[in-house]
DNA sequence: CATAAATGTTTACACGTATGTAGTAATTGA
DNA sequence: TCAATTACTACATACGTGTAAACATTTATG
């Protein structure tokens, strides 16, 4: 078994059945009248040869890919591979291939992303340019966007899927509002190139609009941002906590600035959660293995993978694209005290 | 600008240019005569036009299609996501696309792959079959391992890379040993279908033949095995603790199974590190979060990438391929002793 | 000056597939 | 019986590209 072998094409096939190639091709398209003696023949053949149709020929002749291309900022993260990997099982039952690009990629972006033909893009970045979106879009190319920011000016054919992100945010502040905090503190990303959120960003807007539902006043103290590092980030938590008018609650944009959060209050010799709440998102491993353990907020990574293959597949066929809603689920674990969020 | 573009090809080229569409070939893969004047009007209409071959139709020729894909058994966890990121990164400045299948499909799949005319696939798997791949080897198809245990049984054109697993794993256990440790334990991973490591697997090799160089004698209690999820494991450590030979460390597949550990030992009583230490694997997020922070060893994910690429280059201009060896780094943080591994 | 060599360009085909068009044979309808 | 329909099959072309080979032009050589 050790013989250089060739892949088979649609002549082997029809010779070994003894057809034309174009019966080949009838019996596996299913779209013209094939007679039952030959049909067998061919499915015989097809068999034994172990014949599958070039993806690549079918592809140029304009008949579609089956390749997804997934744009992310970056996939070295719990969410993004979680998703990804229920992304791959969901395409894959469905014939599907999923690529990979980064968004910080975009040298000819744009013609590259064009000249492989693929049939439909994902994307779920904050730092694609919007220009870059709307330029696939024009060339009719079906874009899904994974909403974790508003994408206002985008416009055309494009299929949007709702997270779930702020509501989830909302959720997780009236949770600690509720359990009694009431000086609540967002933390925002770390980076070495400053960047802050504003209200493009569905967290931050969850924040914000929550609290403005609460009719708590927004000041500088409701919110960490600018840590170039984590170390810097503990730092602030710690004057955060040692203030006049000390934060007893905060919200994380993700379950790694949680768990840092965490670690500097519990280093200031406050109880948790009994003096402070911390919150996170993402339900990663990092949430399950702190102690306390972190309480969370989880995406529903498979709802939000079939949605994307739902959609992709509306919009291949010409349908006209729709919004998807999904939810996020709060896991609440040690770092919240107790509560019904009814 | 909301218009329907199309994307150009040749042929548009060629006439903006005033010249053939071979002339347009000849400049952009410069391979035969071509006078300056043409040269030159052949550039400016491929900028203008934003032309780029399409790789589709390059493929059908039988050029290469730039297009890698990855296999690996989940990508769902912080050491794939960094290699993933980092092969893209490496990939898309050569010009490659990176795509992803799990090894877990498994229906077809070799004829998918073959059809898709992808130029080489990266495997990272302990679960696929290795007849599958030598299927892919035999079927000439450029194959790099990703060596996390033995492909013994694989013959033919193929690139090995090495990752230092084996050598990690080595040195941690002599660090442990030299720090004092005398009653080691080898944690393996924790799943539902009972899946034992064996001298295949580098990690359990690595830890195997450290002990047996140090003249330890491997007991039924230098395992633990067989646990179907981590609170399975958490009992498992405090029983292993509590035994009448109690473990004093604790060799980790990797950082998750580590931190459970940890926090077992721990609520055990046990001091960390002076009475039992933990050295996990991945320098994963978890490990920088936990309290006291894990020790651990780093992969280097970027070498990895850039090794495989290099071995992918090297195989697709028939070049024969060569093993590549990469080592890995100990990181120590506070769950091991300080001790100088020289 | 004639001819060979070097340089520059085009024509023609191939990769593997899908399908419009057209053709043949069998069946049906009146 | 003859036309009309149905059940099949085949030919020819196109997708966008790479390149051998034929052709054309210029330059070098004897």
């Amino acid at each position: 078994m050790t013989g250089k072998n060739t892949v088979p094409t649609r002549k082997d096939v029809a010779e070994l059945a003894g057809v034309s190639e174009t019966i080949v091709s009838y019996v596996l398209n299913a779209n013209r009248y094939v007679s039952a003696d030959k049909k067998k023949r061919v499915l015989e053949a097809v068999e034994k040869l172990h014949y599958r149709p070039n993806s690549i020929a079918r592809a140029l002749k304009g008949k579609g890919n089956s390749h997804i291309l997934f744009i992310a900022d970056n996939v070295a993260n719990d969410y993004f591979g979680r998703l990804l990997q229920e992304l791959d099982s969901v395409a894959y039952d469905r014939g599907y291939l999923v690529s990979l690009m980064s968004a910080k990629n975009n040298r000819d972006f744009i013609t590259r992303i064009l000249s492989r033909q693929v049939d439909a893009v994902i994307i779920s970045s904050a730092s694609l340019a919007e220009n870059y979106i709307q330029e696939l879009v024009d060339n009719s190319l079906p874009v899904v966007l994974l909403m974790t920011r508003d994408y206002a000016s985008v416009h055309g054919r494009v299929a949007r899927i709702y997270t779930g992100i702020e509501s989830g945010i909302m959720s997780a502040v009236r949770l600690l509002y509720e359990s009694g905090c009431r000086n609540l503190v967002h933390v925002d990303r770390v980076s070495r190139n400053l960047h802050f959120s504003n209200r493009q960003d569905l967290r931050f807007r969850g924040f914000c609009n929550q609290m403005e539902t609460l009719g708590i006043q927004l000041t500088e103290h409701s919110f960490i941002s600018g840590c170039r590092d984590y170390d810097e980030l503990f730092s602030a938590v710690c004057r955060r906590i040692q203030s006049d008018v000390p934060a007893d609650g905060f919200v994380c944009r993700n379950d790694r600035l949680a768990c840092t959060v965490l670690n500097a209050v519990l280093a200031c010799g406050k109880k948790v959660p009994d003096e402070v709440s911390v919150i996170g998102f993402d339900d990663s491993d990092s949430s399950k293995v702190v102690r306390p353990a972190l309480s969370t907020i989880a995406m529903d990574q498979k709802g939000i993978a079939s949605a994307a293959l739902e959609l992709i597949e509306m919009m291949v066929s010409g349908e006209t694209p729709v919004e998807k809603h999904l939810v996020t689920r709060m896991v609440l674990r040690e770092t919240t005290r107790q509560q019904d969020p009814e």
